[in-house]
DNA sequence: GCCATTTGGTTGTTGCGACAACCATTGCAC
DNA sequence: GTGCAATGGTTGTCGCAACAACCAAATGGC
C-alpha cells in the first residue's frame, strides 16, 4: 500500500525546513516594506518595474504574465487596479484584436522610481548582505535548478535575466 | 535627496531574481498539490505535522505560532477550520485560563499520515533532488543567513530543527 | 486589594489569488 | 468560405491572509 517513501535525512530535512521558513516570511518582509513605503504589492511592483523596461514602456498582457510569472487572470486583475489608480493603461493592440497592450503612464513610471531604492535596500537587508559573494552564486545555481524543476518552460527565459531596478 | 542607493551588480540581480521566482511559484506548487491530494494548504498540513510530534499532539496556540511562524490571528482561523473538519480539537487550558490548547485528534492523525508521503515526494521532486548533496548544504547555510535577517528571534529556535515527518 | 499593563486569543472586514466560465478573434482544415 | 479548435483576455465566485479592534484572564506596582 504505503509504496516506499524516501523519507528526507537530516541534511536534507535541515535545508527543506530552513527555506520552509523563508518562502513563508520573505514574501510578506517584501510586500510589507512596498505597502507602507508605495502602497504597492511586491507583485504590483513587479509589474510596473517590467513594464519600465520594455520598449516603449508597453507589453502584451501575454508577455507581461510571461514576465511576471503570472497567470493571465491574475495579471488581469493586478492591471486592472494599477489603471484604476492611473499607474498604468490599457488599449487595443492594432496587429491582433484579442490582444491588449499595458503601458506604463507617467505617474508609474514615477511611481517605480520613487519605489526602486526602497525595495532594493529591503532586498539587500533580508538577503544579498546577509550572504557572502560566494553564497550569492551558490544561490543563483540553486534557484534555477529549483526553478527547472517548477516550470521547465520558462526556467530559460530572458526574463530571468532581467530583473532590473530602473537606474 | 536620493541617499546613494546602492544597485545590484549582475550576479546578485541573476540571485536575486531568480529567488524571486522561486518564493513566486514554490508556495504554489506546495499548496496545489496537498489541496489536490489532501484537501490540506501548505499551511495546513504544517499545522498538523507540528501537532503530531507535540507530547500528546498538545500544544498551545502561542506555541503552535512560534513553530509555525504565523500570527496567532491567522493561525487562530486555521486551526478553527480544521476544527470543523475534525482534525484538530481545541480545549481551555488548565493551568492558564486565557490559554487554549490545540490537539491533534485520530481522524488528524490519519491524514497527517496520509498525505505526508504525497508531500515529501513533491519537496523532494521540486527542491531536494533537484540539487546536488554539496548544493543542499550550501542551501541550508543560505536559508539560514537569511532568516537570522527576516526573523533573529526565531532563527536559532528549535523550531527549525523538528519539521519531521511522521514516520 | 486595586488599577494599569501585558498576555492570550478571537472576530470582522477588506483585499488579493485561484479556478472556472465565458466571449471575441484568429488560424487552420477542407 | 464554413466549421472548429486554439489563442488572448476578462469577469465572477470563493477561500484564505493581513490588519485592526476587541474581550478576558493574569501580572505587577503600590
Amino acid at each position: 500500500m504505503t509504496v516506499d517513501t524516501r523519507w528526507l535525512d537530516n541534511q536534507q530535512k535541515a535545508a527543506w525546513v530552513r527555506l520552509a521558513a523563508v518562502i513563508e516570511l520573505l514574501p510578506a518582509a517584501l510586500d510589507s516594506q512596498l505597502r507602507r513605503d508605495a502602497q504597492l504589492t511586491h507583485f504590483d511592483y513587479f509589474v510596473l518595474a517590467m513594464l519600465s523596461e520594455a520598449p516603449a514602456r508597453t507589453l502584451r498582457m501575454t508577455a507581461l504574465a510571461e514576465h511576471t510569472t503570472a497567470t493571465l487572470a491574475r495579471l488581469s486583475h493586478v492591471v486592472q487596479r494599477l489603471e484604476t489608480r492611473g499607474l498604468v493603461e490599457r488599449f487595443p493592440c492594432p496587429e491582433d484584436k484579442r490582444a491588449t497592450n499595458a503601458r506604463l503612464t507617467e505617474e508609474g513610471w514615477k511611481k517605480v522610481q520613487e519605489a526602486a531604492p526602497g525595495h532594493v535596500t529591503t532586498v539587500r537587508e533580508s538577503v544579498i548582505d546577509a550572504l557572502s559573494p560566494e553564497q550569492v552564486e551558490q544561490l543563483a545555481g540553486i534557484a534555477d535548478a529549483i526553478l527547472h524543476r517548477l516550470d521547465p518552460e520558462r526556467a530559460r527565459a530572458a526574463v530571468y535575466e532581467r530583473y532590473d531596478e530602473p537606474g
